[in-house]
DNA sequence: AGCCACACGC
DNA sequence: GACGTACGTGTGGCTG
């Protein structure tokens, strides 16, 4: 055996069966043209060369569990007894998994009677006596009892490369304990799929809490009422034994005869010709895809052509020069817990630059000095006009790759275009808007997808034209795009510490209400488990039901809420639910998703509504509450980065009744708009004829504000009396009363009901469309659903155009006026940006004067400014001198 | 994995 | 007389 090596290594272990096995299950059956099952080896490779490239280990061994587990067996006889045998598909594999591994030059060790966790923890132990690192990679979470200061524990989640990274902190998170207690805990808990039983009744939570009553398990043996309740001191007495066994059990070993041989494990990465004929065997075409193509031997795929034309990536820098180019990067995916600053490029990137042909080359053709010349003076737009499917992705991915775009070069993207052509799809697949505007599919070759967008490109254009909808694609929705694209690059500075103050407290919160709970429930049940809370209240307790669901109980906020003063426990489900809503979708989510820079970088969607609007995802920033005062708080967490900065927020005020008054004529209120007046007060005067001079009353101004929401979206008097709680005698006659006050407006809403059924599809104000066949449909439900949404449709959109082209308009002052403010989010009708705190004034007056004047309307927009340091601080910013 | 109920925003 | 307010995203439970 060699010595260590004196340099700091780091040694990883894998858990090769677990591994192997999570593999097999993760990935659908695949096997090669010859029918050889490969899922679980090819899945395992994935995970290898993840993870080698992620963590960079100086050293690598697999382990393997090799014959029954004698120590253990011998302690506890049902141990694994009720383990399916393995499948003959999966059996196979582990031969291939072994050449793999010889490929790549890492030992194997294994130990007769052994399994891999014992074995992992020896070689451990030794590397870190030895003052080195260690990573454990594995798909078993009892190996995280070994995770100490020097030893990392990589488990896998969901999918096959994503891990989890457990030290010695991160084991506390998730358990609440040291790792030197996890066998006590599994002991307590159990363990079904290593057939342990545990104490029956005691899961996670009880588990936990007992061992951080007791210290641990033989302490809480000795004196069971540490326990704390009867009842779980009796299961303590009565299946104490069973839970020392079951512990006994889940210790590893740590003193194997086995030693780490530091000179056969030393690392170092495979070359591409080792690698090559073993891929090329297993067929596995994505990694073969990946490795590294040697400069001067590199293939070209000619788009028309199935056949493969030898050729080098030379050529494709010498044929980068022509005037146009279509491009795209195929197959792009989000890395896990990522912000979009950490895309990644998978699969090729396809490259057009005439129709009927084009080129695939992999993105690590990037690291040759020539294509890369090539691409970086495409990419920057001096001299080519660049088209793409999903701009905004590429360039984010590409810039992961180190080639930055320059501003403004992107002149289509066909993913909006066709969205704009009909915004009920999405597109989101090239594949789609292929198959609809090509009338092909398309095969997997980057190359292909290329020539695709160089076609739809034209297609698209000239359609748009057709339909006088180039200006709205060409002059907002293409600009918005690199708007957008640096909007989330910059994302929102987040203050972490006001996060991990509120998940303190709404733990604290949560376990009381749980506990009220249980207690006025008369035991415990699942309170985020809908069928388990109906049982409880409506069958257990008796309360009034609210009718039933498809699947049970109905528990919804308007059944529980007028039940609230039946019995307490309502109220404090209501609580409950509102707590645990917010910790788990924003408060415990939010530090997860920091970038690297610690700020949170949100990704808008352009083509995502059928309206116009956008929306955002991972996180949604456009659903932080504001309604309830905890929710508001989370607010508190996004904030100026410092001293030297601000928030801005600036809000449309009442912008789709604006639209409404424009877009009908009614004079009534465009006058009303126009006077500045209060529109809901207006409204309510119309509807309840209050005299001159009088103000409406605030219940009067309530409903009229109802009546309001209620015409843009469409609603009933059905809807309405509901929503009013009234008769619906009542809600008719209030509607009836509000078109006798403003009856262009039902003449505008049948007049664009009729246009909508003749023509089959109502505009906004630039010139958006919206399809809707249903108008015509049979079924009233159908028919009348879609009456609805075509009623909103023009205002909801007109809105979003608005909202756009002020987005475009301020970009361009912003930068014209050389401000430092960067904006950060829109949330439909309201934008958020981050100001040096010098320049709040200015940047306020532009922002204003841009967001007022983005469109000349028959009414005056209004737009109103708050700013602070955080966003539940901002308040009210007086533009007296500044208004320009 | 996919559906459902529920809950947050505009 | 049907049905019953537009547009989104995220979470957790449940099912197959």
């Amino acid at each position: 055996m060699s010595a260590p090596p004196p340099q700091s290594a780091v040694v990883m272990l894998l858990d090769t069966y677990g591994l192997v096995y999570r593999a097999f299950f993760a990935l659908p059956v695949l096997t090669t043209t010859k029918g050889v099952p490969i899922n679980a080896a090819y899945g395992f490779t994935q995970m290898l060369t993840k993870i080698v490239g992620d963590e960079k280990p100086t050293h690598v061994i697999a382990c393997f569990d090799k014959g029954l587990p004698q120590a253990r067996v011998a302690m506890y006889s049902e141990y694994k007894a009720q383990r399916e045998a393995m499948p003959d598909d999966l059996r196979s594999q582990f031969a291939l998994v072994r050449r793999i591994l010889e490929a790549y030059d890492i030992p194997v060790i294994e130990l007769e009677g052994q399994e891999a966790d014992d074995v992992i923890a020896t070689l451990a132990r030794q590397a870190t006596e030895a003052g080195q690192r260690v990573d454990v990679v594995t798909g078993d979470l009892d190996m995280l009892q070994i995770v100490d200061e020097r030893t990392t524990v990589l488990v896998t989640r969901r999918g096959i490369t994503e891990l989890g990274r457990y030290d010695p902190a991160a084991v506390r998170e998730r358990f609440e304990l040291q790792p030197s207690q996890l066998p006590d805990y599994r002991g307590l808990k159990g363990d079904p799929s290593d057939n342990l039983p545990g104490i029956p009744g005691i899961g996670e939570k009880t588990a936990i809490k007992l061992l951080k009553a007791a210290g641990s398990l033989d302490a809480l043996l000795e004196n069971p009422a540490l326990a704390g309740s009867p009842k779980l001191e009796g299961l303590v007495r009565e299946h104490g034994e069973t839970a020392r066994i079951c512990r006994d059990v889940s210790i590893v070993a740590r003193d194997l005869p086995v030693e780490i041989p530091w000179d056969e494990a030393r690392y170092t990465p495979p070359s591409p010709e080792t690698l090559y004929p073993l891929y090329r065997d297993l067929e596995f075409k994505t990694l073969l895809s990946r490795l590294p193509v040697p400069k001067n031997d590199a293939t070209l795929f000619p788009v028309d052509d199935a056949e493969r034309l030898d050729g080098t990536y030379r050529s494709f820098a010498a044929a980068v020069d022509p005037p146009e180019f279509a491009l795209l990067a195929k197959s792009l995916r989000e890395a896990a817990a990522a912000p979009a600053s950490a895309l990644a490029l998978r699969g090729d990137i396809g490259v057009s630059a005439k129709e009927g042909s084009g080129f695939s080359f992999p993105p690590a053709a990037l690291a040759y000095g020539d294509v890369r010349a090539a691409f970086v003076e495409l990419w920057a737009g001096a001299r080519s006009r660049l088209g793409a499917h999903d701009w905004k992705t590429l360039q984010s991915a590409l810039r992961t790759h180190g080639v930055e775009p320059g501003e403004g070069v992107a002149r289509d993207d066909v993913m909006i275009a066709t969205h704009l052509l009909n915004p009920s799809r999405s597109y989101a697949n090239l594949d789609d808007a292929a198959g609809e505007y090509l009338g092909k599919g398309l095969s997997d070759e980057a190359a292909m997808h290329a020539d695709a967008v160089f076609r739809l490109r034209h297609v698209v254009r000239e359609r748009l034209g057709l339909r006088q909808q180039l200006s709205l694609y060409d002059d907002l929705e293409l600009p918005l795009v690199d708007i957008l694209a640096r909007m989330e690059r910059a994302g929102f500075a987040v203050d972490s510490t006001a996060l991990e103050e509120l998940s303190r407290e709404v733990d604290r919160a949560s376990a009381r209400l749980q506990e009220e709970i249980y207690v006025a429930a008369g035991g415990p049940f699942n309170i985020g488990s809908p069928q388990q809370l109906g049982t409880v209240l409506f069958e257990r307790l008796g309360l009034p039901d609210g009718g039933r669901t498809k699947t049970g109980w109905a528990t919804g906020i308007e059944v529980l809420q007028p039940l609230a003063r039946e019995h307490e426990i309502v109220a404090k489900v209501l609580e409950y639910r509102e707590v645990t809503k917010l910790k788990n979708t924003y408060i415990d989510v939010i530090p997860k998703l920091l970038g690297s820079d610690g700020r949170l970088h949100t990704n808008f969607n352009q083509t995502g509504t059928a309206t116009g609007r956008l929306s955002s995802n991972n996180p949604n920033l456009q659903n932080i509450p504001v309604r309830t005062e905890l929710g508001r708080r989370v607010r508190r967490a996004f904030v100026a980065p410092s001293e030297s900065r601000v928030l801005l927020a600036a809000d449309y005020s009442q912008i789709e009744l604006r639209v409404m008054a424009h877009i009908s004529g009614d004079e009534a209120m465009r006058e009303a708009f126009r006077r500045g007046e209060d529109i809901h007060d207006v409204t309510a005067r119309g509807i309840f004829g209050v005299p001159k001079g009088d103000k409406a009353t605030a219940n009067q101004r309530r409903i009229a504000k109802a009546v309001n929401f209620g015409l843009l979206y469409g609603m009933s008097d059905f809807g309405l009396a509901q929503r009013l709680e009234i008769e619906r005698a009542e809600a008719r006659a209030m509607t009836e009363a509000y078109f006798a006050r403003f009856p262009t407006v039902r003449t505008w809403i049948d007049q664009n009901l009729e246009f909508a059924r003749e023509n089959g599809y109502v505009k906004t104000i630039l010139g958006r469309r919206r399809y809707f066949p249903d108008l015509r449909a049979k079924n009233f439900a159908l028919r009348s659903a879609a009456e609805r949404e075509a009623t909103n449709a023009p205002m909801q959109g007109s809105a979003a155009d608005l909202m756009k082209l002020a987005m475009v308009r301020i970009d361009r002052a912003l930068l014209s006026g050389g401000l430092d403010a960067l904006m950060l989010l829109q949330i439909h009708d309201e934008l958020i940006f981050e100001v040096a705190r010098d320049q709040i004034e200015a940047v306020a007056a532009l922002v204003k004067r841009e967001m007022e004047h983005a469109y000349e309307l028959a009414v005056p927009l209004e737009a109103t400014l708050k700013t602070g340091r955080t966003w539940y601080d901002v308040e009210p910013l007086d533009l007296a001198t500044a208004d320009v």
